[in-house]
DNA sequence: AGTTATAATTTACAACTGTAAACGATGGTT
DNA sequence: AACCATCGTTTACAGTTGTAAATTATAACT
């Protein structure tokens, strides 16, 4: 089967962040960091891990009196697997503008740079001319025009 | 000011892209449209015309009886906004390793794919050697170990 | 003018989210 | 042994989302 990812809310995303950087920690280890960086009441960082637990995206160990806290999903596979479900949901024909609005604005390495140069250069041989939109059903791909 | 997206649900997002697609239509066509491509009761697309218009991302104009539903917000200005917004909770010494999975995965045209080179190799002369991971709040940058 | 089809608006309702207080158990302290 | 600081668990509560039925308004037809 392959890795199990899971629905991880913004917010819950914030606490998975700090797991995946620095590995198991104890709640009120992640409660201060999450005060810090979210300004979140401790509460509401308990309330996180309760539910990240719940769904499976946390396993508590027992530690003493407390748990640590392991992530059971991989931090790459997240990202990817919330990213594709997001582009999934846009225009075909745009991606490509709007990768390109992304690429512009993130902070990308001179490595990263070069492999994603190398992706590219090897998607292109199979590359179709045109993308063709994936808005409309099979059966309205005609036009439609009102107003 | 800038273009003032909207916050569009995963749901609402199938209603935009017809809209954008085809431009202003009726609730009747609108309802058709997506009963075939997403199964849904006509009332379902009721309630995000509904939702849409109140959270300002379409404008309805009175075209007889019906109204014609106008998007008010540009479909790629909404995307990337959305973009932004995700890759924003992402780690970003993941982000190259998560753009390349999406190259990967999604379909580009030559031209795309040309435009990425490109904008690419701009990026290139400034980019830093490494990419430092944000995830965890300044005063943390230092080694949390447990467990 | 009364009836009917249909469009728009209201209401419904459960699950998920963001945010947190309250409560109960338990190990450490006096 | 009694108490206190915490940790984990329960409860709270409003807003959003997915999904849709019910109700109301209204144009068109008879």
């Amino acid at each position: 089967m392959e890795t199990p990812t899971v629905d991880i809310s913004q917010s819950e995303w914030e606490v998975m962040r700090i797991i995946w950087t620095l590995g198991p920690l104890k709640s009120s280890t992640l409660a201060a960091i999450l005060t810090d960086k979210m300004g979140w009441k401790v509460a509401t960082t308990k309330t996180f891990l309760g539910r990240l637990v719940k769904k499976g995206a946390l396993v508590p160990e027992k530690q003493g009196r407390e748990f640590l806290y392991h992530a059971t999903v991989g931090e790459q596979a997240s990202m990817d697997a919330a990213v594709t479900e997001l582009f999934s949901h846009l225009c075909q024909m745009k991606i490509g503008k709007t990768l390109d609005h992304l690429i512009t604005h993130v902070t990308l390495s001179k490595h990263d740079i070069n492999d994603l140069q190398q992706t590219l250069t090897a998607k292109l041989p199979d590359a179709p001319a045109k993308v063709s939109c994936n808005c409309l059903p099979e059966r309205c791909k005609e036009e439609v025009h009102e107003g």
